[in-house]
DNA sequence: CGTGGCATGTAAACGGTTACATGATTTA
DNA sequence: TAAATCATGTAACCGTTTACATGCCACG
């Protein structure tokens, strides 16, 4: 409780756009922050009692009008305080967790083509990943909106799509080498005479 | 349980080396994978005894030889199987959880200059990175060694690398804009007049 | 009226880190 | 022999996910 990350991310969130309920937290963090952050609902629920009891968010309007009843809340001047104080403070370097990079590494001892048929998936998911973020990106300059935020919004999302671009053009060389790896290994006889052209 | 990638990073250590102890793996995990994975002695010492109780690896010389004594372990052939199936299984996308692009994100909220002082300080672990990286790069290629892990091991160094000149990059061109952001809002007063130079 | 999705919540399980305890071995 | 570090281990805690429970509202 002394970490909780989660806190923040909501005191975040409310300190842009203001009479959000849970719900909606977690739909704007999906969206906003998918590829760099995510928070489940067993998280975001009870947190926001927290911040409540702590003073750092109140309830505000109650939407039942027309709408379902959700509850939402709203950033309260201490709430803003402790913002700042987190934002100025070193950011910490998550633990590395790449499952992908780890099955790679081990790939001599897997069944041939395991590892190329990683880095194949993992070109999917990045190519995705990256029109989801030219998506945002494009929404967000055609807007021309003149939101303080969004030079900030801008960057992060530029070093997201900085380094899935990277990911992408490295997919492409290690599909090259595996294939030729694989050529060398997994066929042992066949010289190149496959498809009778000219 | 069911999950512990932790026991997959054991296996896939004693598949490339033989007779490792605990701290040995501790080590190795450290220095190998430290740019995408890590693990603690409260998880690695648990999950050998386990593995040893499933028969995925079997106790080898306790190497008390002029050394201390220290329990070393082997894969057994289940264990090789066991390892095997796993890497074939789809890799999955850790849950992202990338501090600095939050705080980078709610840059507006924090007091002038912090953001651009977390670029900063990105840009130097990044630089350590990279330092790191092309330290192992280049030992590799100089070994002049034909371990058939290599090439893998290779691949999975050219993506860290990759990612972390982007990031490096990245860097360089979002503090050359937060620079001209804060002087544009953090100083109102003050047109173009700073040194006399010439 | 019933079904399916919206919205909120909770309990339990889980993976993982941290802090601590302990002895053995090298080095000063 | 004292200090430092190597090596192993464990208990407690922590943040987080998962699975489940529950009502409400819209739609067919």
């Amino acid at each position: 409780m002394k970490n909780s990350r989660t806190a923040y991310v909501l005191l975040g969130g409310l300190s842009i756009q203001s009479n959000l309920s849970g719900y909606e937290l977690h739909q704007a963090i999906k969206e906003n922050f998918g590829s760099f952050w995510g928070e489940s609902y067993g998280q975001i629920y009870p947190t926001l009692k927290r911040l409540v009891a702590e003073g750092l968010i109140e309830a505000a309007g109650s939407a039942t009008a027309g709408k379902k009843r959700r509850q939402t809340y709203a950033l309260t001047e201490a709430g803003r305080v402790c913002l700042r104080e987190w934002l100025a403070l070193p950011f910490q370097n998550d633990p590395p967790r790449n499952e992908f990079m780890l099955k790679l590494f081990f790939g001599r001892q897997a069944a041939p083509g395991v590892a190329l048929a990683h880095v194949r998936e993992l070109e999917r998911r990045n190519r995705q990943m990256l029109a989801t973020l030219e998506g945002i990106d494009k929404m967000a300059r055609a807007s021309g909106s003149h939101d303080p935020n969004l030079p900030y919004w801008m960057l992060t999302l530029g070093l997201g799509l900085a380094l899935t671009r990277a990911a992408i053009a490295w997919g492409e060389s290690a599909l090259a080498e595996l294939a030729a790896m694989d050529v060398d290994a997994g066929e042992p006889l066949k010289t190149s005479e496959a498809e009778p052209s000219s």
